[in-house]
DNA sequence: TGAAATGTTAACGA
DNA sequence: ATCGTTAACATTTC
C-alpha cells in the first residue's frame, strides 16, 4: 500500500494507538524484518536485530513523526528509536496482546493489553533500530521536501525539471521531491492534465502550476479517505478502485470519457488519459 | 499457469 | 555524465 499518505495514516494510527503507554513486550516472529539500514532485503537482517528490539522493552512510546514514506518511532526512559519503511505491502494492525499473531506478522510491540503488529506479506518493508540522536537525520537524509508540503510552482520546476527524463518517473524520485510512488505520480498527473510521459525539462509554466496544486491536493484527499483506525483498501484487495486512471486501462476517463492508456515504462505501469493527457 | 503488484537499488547499454 | 531499461529482492493474489 504504502505511497505517502498511508504512511501518514499509519504514523498517525501508530501515536494514537501507542503515544504516552509502556511496552509491555516485543514479538519478532521474522527477526529478518530488523535491519540494519533501511534495505528492501530480508538478507540484510540485522544481526543484533533480537537483542535490540527486546531492548524497548520498559520504553514508552513517545509518538511518532513522518517524512517521505519514512516513518519514525522515537520510545523514552530510555530513550530509543526505531525507523519504519513499509517497503510494498507493510501495514501495521492492532490486535488484543492474547490473539495469535496475525498472518504475515514480522514484529510485533504489546502496550496495555494490545499489540501493534507489523505485517508485510511481501518482506521489503523494514524497521530499523537507531540512536535516538541520528533519527532526524536518518528521516531527511537524501529525501527532497516533503510532497504533502505545497511548493511554489518555481521551486517544484527547479527541483523536479531538471533533466530530459520522463516527468513520472521525475516525480517518483524521492531526492527530488518525497512521498509519491507509482499511483500517486499517476493520479497526480492526470489531475494537471500532464503526459506522464513528456521530459521534465520541457514543461511549461502553467503545467508546474497545475501539478503544484494537483500534488498535495492528490496526497491530502488520500490522507482524509484513509485515515482512521480501519485497514486501508487497495486496487488489489478486491475493492472498488477509488482511482481515476490508475489500473482503469480501457475505461472511460472520468474527465473527458476517452479510453484511458496503458503503457510500462522503468518496469513500472503507466496510466493517462489519451483525451486530456495529450503528449 | 502466468502476470502483475504500492518500493528501492544495482547493473548494464546507449 | 546522463538517461532508459532490466533485474533483483520475496511473496501473494488475480
Amino acid at each position: 500500500m504504502p505511497e505517502l499518505p498511508e504512511v501518514e495514516v499509519h504514523a498517525r494510527r501508530l501515536d494514537r494507538w501507542t503515544r504516552g503507554r509502556r511496552v509491555d513486550a516485543v514479538h519478532l516472529p521474522d527477526p529478518a524484518a530488523v535491519r540494519g539500514t533501511m534495505s528492501t532485503r530480508p538478507s540484510d537482517a540485522h544481526p543484533d536485530g533480537p537483542a535490540l528490539v527486546a531492548r524497548l522493552v520498559g520504553t514508552t512510546s513517545a509518538g511518532t513523526v513522518r517524512r517521505g514514506k519514512r516513518l519514525g518511532w522515537r520510545f523514552a526512559d530510555p530513550d530509543a528509536a526505531l525507523l519504519v519503511h513499509l517497503g510494498m505491502t507493510g501495514r501495521w494492525v492492532r490486535r488484543a496482546a492474547a490473539d495469535e499473531p496475525p498472518r504475515f506478522a514480522r514484529i510485533g510491540l504489546t502496550f496495555n493489553g494490545q499489540t501493534s503488529w507489523f505485517l508485510d506479506s511481501r518482506r521489503f518493508g523494514c524497521v530499523v533500530p537507531l540512536d535516538p540522536a541520528t533519527l532526524d537525520a536518518a528521516m531527511t537524509d537524501g529525501l527532497g521536501p516533503d510532497a504533502l508540503d505545497p511548493l511554489p510552482p518555481d521551486e517544484l520546476a527547479a527541483r523536479v525539471g531538471r533533466g530530459r527524463t520522463a516527468i513520472k518517473h521525475a516525480l517518483m524520485d524521492q531526492a527530488r521531491l518525497a512521498g509519491l510512488g507509482n499511483i500517486h505520480a499517476v493520479e497526480a498527473l492526470w489531475r494537471a492534465r500532464i503526459h506522464p510521459g513528456q521530459p521534465a525539462n520541457r514543461l511549461e509554466p502553467a503545467a508546474w502550476e497545475a501539478l503544484a496544486a494537483a500534488i498535495p491536493a492528490q496526497l491530502a484527499d488520500v490522507v482524509r479517505d484513509e485515515d482512521g483506525d480501519d485497514d486501508v483498501v487497495y486496487v488489489s484487495d478486491g475493492g472498488d478502485n477509488p482511482f481515476a486512471v490508475y489500473g482503469r486501462e480501457g475505461e472511460a476517463c472520468p474527465r473527458c470519457g476517452a479510453a484511458v492508456a496503458r503503457a510500462v515504462t522503468g518496469g513500472r505501469a503507466t496510466f493517462w488519459c489519451p483525451g486530456c493527457q495529450p503528449a
